[in-house]
DNA sequence: CGTGTAAGGAATTCTGACACG
DNA sequence: CGTGTAAGGAATTCTGACACG
């Protein structure tokens, strides 16, 4: 409540600074959202901007690919993960749902 | 544990991007740091790089300056606080160590 | 005191392409 | 496939200074 606890996803961090944070060429950084594996915002004139989460995802793929894993394989991953919490999310708005009409009354 | 919660305090957004969340010119943010309101660390070749506590910090100067108050007045009562707070930790630190010595044993 | 602005230069970022493998 | 690099241009940032008030 002091404040917004959204500094993990919020856009604010060039990609210059992304290459430090994280070791990769700008290059890579680059190319790994041209693959679909990072989602950066723009800034009005075009310059990308990534959150803390986009530099810990960029880590991990950073991890995969030393591993020798491609792009592609990441990516069916990351979808997989995807559908995954999409289940779960559904999963608990029914369970609130359900609480909600006949859960234990709060008012 | 699953990973390193200093997003608040980690100095990794440019002064551009500072001045779209305050709302404040590159001109005013420059002259609160010469006034020893704010201190962004520096890229490598100069670049002023702040932290999402410092953009709060911003917002707040930002409010105070519009109800008329000086920088002079601003930084005082940042160093009152400064005060407060070291006073508070200090209490912290001595309770801790009492307790080591003579508190609760856990091993 | 606090902020705007023009000035000149250096560093940043962008895109599309060629290269290698 | 994944990454390096040179290319040219546009946008960013920096400092020191003059202006106004």
């Amino acid at each position: 409540m002091t404040d917004n606890p959204s500094y993990k996803e919020r856009k604010v961090i060039t990609i210059g600074v992304v290459s430090e944070l994280t070791g990769l060429t700008e290059r890579q950084i680059r190319y790994y959202e041209e693959r679909k594996l990072i989602f950066p915002e723009r800034s009005p004139k075009g310059n990308r901007k990534y959150s803390f989460g986009d530099v810990e995802q960029l880590l991990d793929i950073a991890n995969k690919r030393e591993e020798g894993v491609q792009t592609h394989e990441i990516r069916q991953d990351m979808l997989k993960q995807q559908r995954k919490e999409e289940r779960k999310n559904r999963k608990e708005l029914l369970r609130g749902e359900i609480n909600a009409r006949f859960g234990i009354q709060k008012d």
